[in-house]
DNA sequence: GTTCCTGCAAAAGCTTTGCAGAAGA
DNA sequence: TCTTCTGCAAAGCTTTTGCAGGAAC
C-alpha cells in the first residue's frame, strides 16, 4: 500500500510549504522506495537528476518534511538516521546478517494491549532484530 | 529488581574477562543507574573517582560488556548512544518534554503475539513516545 | 522588493582507530 | 616476558549552523 504522491504534495500544499524541484523529488523519492534510505542514499540518488544538489538541502527537506509529519525519521542501530514516509503504524525487523530493514505490520488489538495508564502516549516503535528468510535459507 | 553487581562480576569472570578497575567501576555504575546513561554521563561520574579514565575506556569497556552480553545499546531520539544494563525484557519511554527515559515491563504473552513466522528473531525492542505524569500534571 | 529556499564552507558532536606505554599474569 | 588494558591524539562520520546568492511570488 503506497502513500500516494499525489495526496503528499496536496498535504505540503495545505500546510502552505514551498513545493520546490528538490523538495518534491526528494519526497517522490521516499514515496517510492520505502526501504528506510538514508541521507546518503537519497543524496546519490537523486544528485544526477539535480546535478546542484547539496546534501544540507536534503538535510533541511528531510526536516521540513518531518516537522509537517509527512516522514517519520527511524533510529536503528547505525549511526546515521533513516527516513520512513509516515504510513499506518507498522513494525521494522533488521536482518542481522544482510542488513536489510524489512516493514511488518502491526495488529492495532495486539497494540492497544501494550499500554501505560498515567502516560500519555503519542507514538509507538516496534523493532525487531534477527535474521531474514533469504539469509535463513542461503545458509544451509 | 535491580541486577545484582556480584552476578554481573562472576559473569565477567567466566567469560575470562579481565577485571580491570575501569571495567568494574563502569559496570557497577550501570548496575546502579539504570537510567540509560551516555558515555558523557558515565565518564562525566567516574571521572572524580578515576581521574586518569579516558572517554576512550569508556567505549573500549561498553564494547567489551557488550560483546559479553551484559549490557545492550539503546537507541533512541539522540544522536548518542545509551546504555542499559541487560535484564529481562522490557520497553523504554521518552518524555517528549522532559526527555527522561523510563523502564516499563512487557507482558511476554502480548510480545510472543507479535510474531513473524519465516523470521528468527533474536530481539524485540519497544519504546514509546509521549508525556510522562510528571510532565502532565506540571502542565496544569 | 520581500520572503523563502538552496547550497557552500565551516563547525560541532559522537565514535573509532592507531599506537605507545602501563599494568597484570 | 608476554599478553592485555588504558588513554592520548588524531581521524572519521553524520549532522548542524552561518550566511550569501538565487529563485519565486
Amino acid at each position: 500500500m503506497k502513500p500516494s504522491f499525489e495526496d503528499l504534495k496536496s498535504e505540503l500544499k495545505r500546510q502552505r510549504i514551498g513545493l520546490s524541484v528538490q523538495r518534491l523529488k526528494i519526497l517522490a523519492y521516499l514515496a517510492e522506495h520505502l526501504d528506510h534510505p538514508t541521507v546518503d542514499q537519497i543524496y546519490t540518488a537523486l544528485i544526477t537528476e539535480i546535478p546542484s544538489l547539496s546534501k544540507t538541502t536534503v538535510y533541511n527537506t528531510l526536516s521540513v518534511l518531518q516537522d509537517a509529519g509527512l516522514v517519520r525519521p527511524l533510529q536503528i542501530d547505525e549511526h546515521e538516521t533513516r527516513y520512513d514516509i509516515e504510513i499506518e503504524t507498522h513494525g521494522h525487523f533488521k536482518c542481522a546478517s544482510c542488513g536489510t530493514i524489512y516493514n511488518f505490520s502491526l495488529d492495532p488489538n495486539v497494540m492497544q494491549k501494550i499500554d501505560l495508564p498515567a502516560f500519555q502516549i503519542m507514538d509507538k516503535t516496534v523493532y525487531f532484530k534477527g535474521i531474514c528468510p533469504d539469509c535463513l535459507s542461503n545458509k544451509k
